[in-house]
DNA sequence: GGTCCAATCTTGACAGTGTCTATTTGATTG
DNA sequence: CAATCAAATAGACACTGTCAAGATTGGACC
């Protein structure tokens, strides 16, 4: 995780945690069953700090409306504060969605509960969520990749809520 | 680009290529500078066929909102169809928006001017540009990772732009 | 105490990869 | 014809993931 601070999930080589851990360069095999296995931990742990950052966000606002808009800026915030954290959880040749780890399923569950809540609960319809995951997840990918700055993607994600909301 | 078909960018080794082409291990150094550099020219070749793609899409639309909806889909359509080429394009360690190549930067403009120009004759202000590019590339990231169907994602842009319309 | 066992770590080896250097080829051009 | 220059080549290096086969450890049990 230390090292996904600093670098894209990709170019972390097991040899290298290794060195980091000041042990052999096969050690890793005893905890890893393999490369992907490393990646596969280091989604799950991202993923549950990705959700437990919407989670607290959720919970500190004063309303329903409050709570969708904060909830989908702190997803923006994690994505652009910790891009490799944030696109090692959505790697397809890490987790792949139609079969996750036993650790990863429960998260992603935990998730679209929690947006697919907030959005019904600020008053739009359930099938709405695609709409408002896939709103959030775009500006931060794209924020975090540079195209945007982070307070033009919060705020474009709060006007566009609020036009959903209204419409 | 046919390699990139049925695998990502990441997984393309410079020897693949060469053994592909064959050709010696050390003749593509003579036509791209680096291993970054045959994955820049990956992602200029994909943006170009994104931008096409997408152009006709809104050419062949009846009128402004058909050509917003029809362009967003044309989009979302790419990066489940394509998404190794999709993923290339929008790589940081590839292409840094910030300072793009000479091929990639009228590319990106290019793709903000028909998205932007959509966008403003369908009735929205300048800015929501943001908040629907954000949509549909989050929408087509996360259909292309599995996490639901295309037909989804395209109907989801759908009801949300009509909805941004209406509000 | 002694004995087993499972985890953990180690060294050593292998093929594959990106990249550097130096050398050869082959066509274009003066 | 000779010169030149781009294109391709072979060879080498450090690095990587991965496999195999031994070490070391610490505790559970008789």
């Amino acid at each position: 995780m230390q090292l996904l601070a600093d670098k894209p999930a990709t170019e972390i080589s097991l040899r290298e945690v290794a060195r980091a851990a000041d042990v052999s360069h096969n050690a890793p095999y005893h905890h890893f069953s393999d490369r992907r296995g490393l990646l596969k931990t280091l989604a799950e742990r991202s993923m549950a700090e990705l959700v437990a950052d919407v989670r607290a966000a959720l919970e500190g606002a004063p309303d329903a409306t409050a709570a969708l808009i904060a909830g989908g800026q702190a997803y923006i915030r994690f994505a652009v504060e910790r891009p490799h954290a944030f696109d090692v959880i959505y790697d397809p040749t890490v987790c792949i969605p139609g079969a996750p780890t036993a650790t990863m399923a429960p998260l992603i569950d935990e998730l679209e509960t929690l947006l697919g809540g907030a959005v019904v609960d600020a008053g739009l319809r359930a099938s709405d969520l695609t709409a408002c995951w896939g709103l959030v997840h775009g500006l931060g990918t794209l924020a975090a990749a540079g195209h945007f700055r982070l307070d033009v993607a919060t705020d474009s994600f709060e006007s566009a809520a609020r036009a959903m909301l209204a419409g």
